[in-house]
DNA sequence: GTCTATACTGCGATAGAC
DNA sequence: GTCTATCGCAGTATAGAC
């Protein structure tokens, strides 16, 4: 991850990749990620196809360069929760936490929120989405029992499915992101402590 | 919806139309809508991609004659909601009527609900994707008063959410259809009438 | 190391022959 | 009602300019 090896030259690299990453996270979030082309996100930077083609080897590798910091937060959350002894101060502390990872650090953090809730079919199969089910099922685990009531197992799901239904969803509705985050929060709670 | 008029040979039409539709909602669920082409499904059904072109003008109307009889469902369920008194009575029979929907009646519902839920990204913009979300809008109006705390209305949405996902999430956990059903009706009602 | 030019295959869609 | 032929654009790939 850290690239800051090889050369002294700490001044302005040409960070095309970079900026691909943020037009792309941009269209993508827009128009979704099956409607967006090469061409366009070439296009918004004065540069040709296989410019984009040279930083990235696939276009699902611009997809997963968005993912990457969201999983690794989701993986530190799981690690955190495994360490831990069940039980509702678990659940609690991992429903927190995982509204905080949705929220923030960066400024892309909701719209990259955003973008993977709608997007979970589109990138279903891609290697990425894998990546992302098998956190939620790890998130999941630590929610409920292995042997709770098929009850419980939904009500733990639809714990993290309501936050991250605040995180978006409720466009539509009067209230800051601030209030949606905590309302959101608070539902989950509802539903993960039971 | 009904096309017996012209003719009196009631035996074997061709029926290429309807044979799309199945093949289509098949491989559209299977590997999402963006991800199957029109060959592929001209080629199950030994036919070229301009004979499918004959009986549909685009990709997107065989997908929403797939959705048709779900949105004349929605439709049927708004309409009586909002020739009832608003209260917990209606709202608990709005929950348990959308459950029903979701499962049947045909055999393929479940398949339609799965692809659905799936493919809210996809479809986003689609004439048919704007369709279902306005559904949904009306559907939640009617499960929250209209001068409702943001948290009223985050469990009226998540109540809907529910269903979806417990008509095709729990895939990983043990259970027939009908326990998934009712668990998540159960769940549901817990976030409906709170 | 960064980019342009170019070409390949497959896509959704259209026109017109049979 | 179904076909062949063709279109423009998609993602991918390579060769080579700077």
């Amino acid at each position: 991850m850290c690239d800051m090896g090889s050369s002294s030259t700490d001044e302005r690299r040409t960070n095309t990749r970079e900026q691909i990453r943020a037009v792309a996270l941009e269209l993508f979030s827009e128009r979704g990620y099956d409607k967006t082309s090469l061409r366009e996100i070439a296009e918004r930077l004065g540069v040709t196809k296989a410019a984009v083609y040279y930083h990235y080897r696939t276009k699902e590798e611009i997809l997963s360069s968005l993912f990457d910091e969201h999983l690794a937060g989701m993986d530190a959350i799981v690690e955190w929760g495994q360490a831990q002894p069940p039980g509702p101060d678990r659940r609690r502390e991992i429903l927190q936490r995982y509204s905080a990872l949705l929220a923030g650090p960066t400024d892309e953090a909701p719209q990259l929120t955003r973008f993977l809730q709608e997007s979970q079919t589109s990138i279903k199969e891609l290697a990425t989405g894998a990546g992302m089910r098998e956190r939620f099922q790890q998130l999941s685990a630590l929610l409920v029992e292995p042997d709770a009531e098929l009850v419980e197992q939904l009500r733990g799901r639809l714990a993290l499915v309501a936050l991250h239904y605040g995180a978006f969803a409720l466009d539509e509705i009067p209230g800051t992101r601030l209030e949606r985050r905590d309302a959101a929060l608070q539902v989950a709670l509802e539903l993960g402590l039971h």
